[in-house]
RNA sequence: GGGGGAUUAGCUCAGUUGGGAGAGCGAUUGCAUGGCAUGCAAUAGGUCAUCGGUUCAAGUCCGUUAUCCUCCA
């Protein structure tokens, strides 16, 4: 039976016993903080077994895709380990429980007309305790009690070993059922979990009868294919074998099932079809969470290829051999081949190019081995180089082999482990609980009712005092500085969602006044933050909420623009400027897309344009709730990775822009009023961020940048349009100045003549504005007290130089000239007013190489006011001869108030005392003379 | 959320107890050469990411911020 038949026979078998067909939840559910992929066919119905949401079906079956990675070391090593896989799986909030889902089990693998397996082959496993179940295969199915085993609770329980180690919580015994091959080995195939416990503390008497018992079961969809099909391991079915068979092409080898490369070349298969879902739900290969894990299947399934060979990027062109293989079952892979093989080539070929660093790094630690005479690659230093650059340990190990070294894989083991240790971090808990889970559980829902209005009465159902482990649920609370969370039955307030930010305003009753300072969600609750300033809030009173309309205006005109900038966008760079995410505030927005390269300031300036066009066209802005199908149909803007309610809530704004969002909009394009990008910037590789402002905001900006740039042109005092030739003359003056303060040429640029006055537009201001301010590398807020800075600066340097003109009548000659004779070396020890580091290093030098006779310099100069260098040098022969220039001005710089030193032939020092000059050069003459004296050349 | 690392010329990168900012490639110019991925020489190009601190003196030491890489959760 082929794989996408047992797919469509699952789902018709448990649809015909009534249950409501559902589609595979994403594989990266953003709505769950608990996880980060979606590890089961019940992830997606946590709220419904908890009875926090309205139900509209009691019993559901899906084919779900899951992730996990638990198992990523046997995966390619053994039959039946992926990280990626499919699970089919039947339901029961509450409806049918053990008998049923037993008795279906049976029917659905055993009947001729369904799966027809020999019963012979089938065993079962119950939990020890279960009873119920045991009888129910044995005497409903007529199981013989040989075919039933009673296992312990870390095998047939859910959460595995709940009863003694927990984690509090609903619960349940399952029931596995296996499936015996030829060679006598079996293989567990579908869980049945019979959900019926509520844990309460440690055991004993800790476990209680649920009110309502649910049901839920899994069935490996590729290994009962395996099963089916009488292949060896899943990698052998009709849906896995194809891309087998691609890897082993694009790797060229041929695939043997039992050699090594056979199970490089099956985790291929593995990681490529995970990350391929992964990428076409826009979890791109990152640095955390999600992201991460899907960065690291790449790159080990990219290693793999390395170890066959492999050196250019290869892993992408088997994207198509995965969308095709599970074309049937999703079609909309094959929409985004190109997109998503674009993302991982890319990061393949970064890969490939850490592990080129990598072998520098690892032929660095050989070179210092064989120094050391080491045969055993330290563990520690590898995960060190790992964690640090990314260096695989795999390598690392196949090249110590190669040169007939040992790799320490305890020692990496250990230090891995250190460095998980000091990470470290909590794990998420598999069902949360808590008030906010209690009052779900009691309310279900708050009514939103912010589309129509923004006032309306409604009553408080719960208040939440208190944070993290401290929050408790209160009945009454007095006004206090603390934070409160108010959750009500109905809400004209908007809760964080969908980007748009929560709203602000009031909740006021005769007594009592609430200030709400942000709106959130927790499902389907909306939940109020904030501070209670008088009276007293109690549980079932009634209340007036009044959103901030200011505020929400804003919003409004931030998030309609954004739909606009989502359509410009894409005229502008192409259809593949994606929303990646967004957010959305009082008169500001910012908008992440999936793009290469930064937006020009041309493409900028269009896409603005765009949007003040749509504005001016004054398009009329409508959303009505459909069907997802029809909005589908509509072509409505649709993002990957998200998870669409049905029906749906799609909002249109003239014929340009449909897209589906909860947000709160404008009635009228118009009513946007100015629109202004304010920033482009990279947020990750291949995404680009936009920020922008709408309404007064926007604004405000421009006046801001009228303002900067004519505070710009005084400060310059020059013509506005000037502004970015002027601060290119002043960079290009300073430029010069320290070149001749180094002693170099440096000719003055001529100063641009000014001109009159002439009128600007905006857009002009704003370039000129930007190009100064990049020229600077300041952002334009900074820009004034840049140039006030680089005023002073030019100041001081040409100070300096006026300064260093009166050390014009010095030069090697002059200063040779009133060396003194000690034995038979040439000593100077003089002051040269207004020098600089650099000129006096020259003269030294200079004097050094004119002088015939060894020569010993000591210079000293006063920088400052209360600041004095010092720089001595002696020739290479009393170097030689054990005269040092440290030595020496480290003898003479505690005068003037400092220290110093150097090399033997060239030193430097400070100090703080000016006035101390020539006592230091008195100093200076006798040192050097000690010196010369003591190495005996006096 | 946490650990490690990086940021120096247009590019790739050196810069070792803190004391003269460098190489290779590229660019420009000159000379030589003239079928082939030519040779020689000279020149230009740097707020050593940012801000602050320590110091007589910071590319170098300490801290901040930003950006990027990398690992763990």
């Amino acid at each position: 039976m082929k794989t996408d038949e047992l797919r469509e026979k699952y789902l018709d078998f448990f649809v015909s016993h009534g249950h409501s067909r559902q589609p595979s939840d994403v594989l990266v559910p953003t709505w769950d903080p608990s996880v980060l992929f979606t590890p089961a066919g019940m992830n997606q119905f946590k709220d419904h077994f908890l009875g926090k949401v309205k139900l509209e079906f009691t019993s559901a079956t899906t084919c779900q895709k899951c992730l996990r990675t638990g198992d990523i070391e046997n995966v390619g090593r053994t039959a039946y380990h992926h990280t990626f896989f499919e699970m089919l799986g039947n339901f029961s909030f509450g409806d049918y429980f053990k008998e049923e889902a037993i008795r279906w089990a049976w029917e659905f693998l055993t009947s001729p007309k369904w799966l027809a397996i020999d019963s012979d082959r089938l065993k079962v496993t119950v939990y020890k305790d279960d009873d119920e179940a045991a009888n129910l295969w044995h005497e409903k199915i007529g199981l013989p009690t040989s075919r039933i085993s009673r296992m312990e609770e870390d095998e047939n329980f859910w959460p595995a070993s709940a009863p003694s180690l927990g984690p509090d919580g609903v619960c349940g015994p399952c029931s596995e059922i296996y499936y015996q091959l030829d060679d006598g080995k079996d293989v567990e195939i579908w869980n049945l979990v019979f959900t019926q416990f509520n844990r309460v503390g440690d055991p004993p008497d800790n476990l209680r009868p649920l009110p309502s018992k649910n049901i839920d079961t899994g069935m490996g969809l590729e290994r009962t294919a395996s099963v089916l099909q009488n292949v060896p391991t899943n990698f052998h079915i009709d849906i896995l074998m194809p891309i087998v068979r691609a890897a082993a092409d694009v790797c060229s080898v041929t695939y043997d099932y039992a050699n090594d490369d056979g199970r490089r070349l099956r985790r291929i298969t593995d990681h490529i079809r995970a990350c391929t879902f992964a990428v076409h739900e826009n979890i791109l290969p990152g640095p955390k969470k999600a992201r991460y894990v899907i960065k690291r299947l790449l790159r080990r399934a990219v290693l793999d290829g390395h170890q066959l060979g492999m050196r250019d990027p290869f892993l992408h062109k088997l994207v198509p051999a995965v969308a095709d293989a599970m074309s049937s079952a999703y079609p909309e892979l094959r929409e985004t081949v190109e997109r998503v093989s674009g993302v991982i080539e890319k990061e393949e070929s970064d890969f490939f190019s850490t592990i080129g660093g990598g072998l520098e790094r690892i032929e660095k630690v050989f070179e210092s081995m064989k120094v050391d005479g080491s045969v055993l690659v330290d563990g520690a230093e590898a995960a060190s180089l790992y964690q640090t650059y990314g260096v695989p340990p795999e390598l690392f190990q196949s090249i110590a082999a190669e040169r007939k070294l040992t790799f320490d894989w305890d020692g990496y083991r250990e230090a891995m482990k250190k460095h998980e240790d000091i990470s470290g971090g909590g794990r998420g808990e598999l069902f949360q609980t808590g008030p906010i889970e209690t009052l779900k559980e009691a309310l279900r829902r708050t009514d939103f009712l912010g589309y129509e209005t923004l006032e309306s009465s409604a009553v408080v159902k719960g208040i939440i005092v208190g944070e993290g482990k401290d929050e408790r649920l209160v009945n009454e609370v007095s006004a206090s500085a603390a934070s409160l969370r108010v959750v009500l039955d109905q809400t004209p307030f908007y809760g964080e969602g969908g980007g748009q930010v929560g709203d602000a305003g009031l909740l006021q009753s005769d007594s009592a006044e609430f200030q709400v300072h942000d709106t959130q969600r927790a499902g389907e609750l909306i939940i109020h933050i904030g501070q209670l300033v008088s009276g007293k809030l109690s549980e079932g009173m009634q209340v007036e909420a009044t959103v901030d309309e200011t505020r929400r205006e804003g919003i409004r005109r931030a998030h309609s623009a954004t739909h606009i900038l989502h359509h410009a966008l894409q005229s502008v760079v192409g259809g593949h400027a994606q929303q990646q995410g967004s957010k959305v505030d009082q008169d500001w927005l910012r908008f992440d897309f999936t793009n290469q390269q930064s937006l020009s300031d041309e493409q900028v300036e269009t896409i603005e344009s765009i949007v003040a066009s749509k504005v001016k066209l004054a398009a009329p802005i409508s959303w009505k709730t459909v069907a997802l199908a029809e909005a589908r149909e509509a072509g409505a803007m649709m993002l990957f990775g998200e998870k669409y309610p049905d029906p749906v809530r799609m909002v249109s704004m003239g014929s340009f822009s449909k897209e589906l969002c909860g947000g709160t909009h404008l009635d009228n394009t118009s009513a946007v009023e100015e629109f202004e990008v304010v920033a482009e910037e990279s947020v990750s590789a291949g995404t680009r961020r936009v920020v922008a402002l709408t309404g007064r905001r926007a604004q405000q900006h421009r006046s801001e940048v009228q303002d900067l740039l004519s505070r710009s042109a005084a400060a310059f005092s020059c013509a506005p349009g000037q502004v970015v030739e002027y601060t290119k003359y002043l960079m290009q003056v300073i430029r010069q100045l320290k070149k001749q303060l180094a002693g170099g040429g440096g000719d003055l640029p001529g100063k641009p003549p000014k001109v009159t006055e002439e009128a600007l537009d905006y857009l002009q201001q704003r370039r000129i504005l930007r190009d100064a301010s990049r020229l600077l590398n300041v952002s334009s807020s900074d820009i004034v007290g840049r140039i006030q800075t680089l005023q002073d600066e030019r100041a001081k340097l040409q100070e300096q130089i006026a300064a260093m003109r009166d050390t014009g009548t010095i030069s090697a000659a002059s200063l040779l000239a009133m060396a003194t004779r000690v034995g038979g070396t040439m000593v100077i020890a003089t002051e040269t007013p207004g020098a600089t580091p650099n000129l006096m290093r020259q003269w030294i030098d200079q004097v050094r190489q004119q002088s015939q006779d060894p020569t010993a310099v000591l210079l000293a100069s006063a920088t400052g006011p209360d600041k004095v260098l010092l720089v001595a040098g002696v020739s290479r022969s009393l170097v030689e001869q054990g005269i040092s220039a440290g030595q020496w001005i480290a003898a003479v710089a505690p005068i003037v108030g400092g220290g110093g030193g150097g090399k033997p032939d060239l030193a430097q020092a400070g100090g703080k005392r000016p006035e101390k000059i020539s006592d230091a050069l008195g100093v200076a003459n006798k040192a050097i003379q000690q010196m010369l004296s003591e190495a005996e050349l006096v």
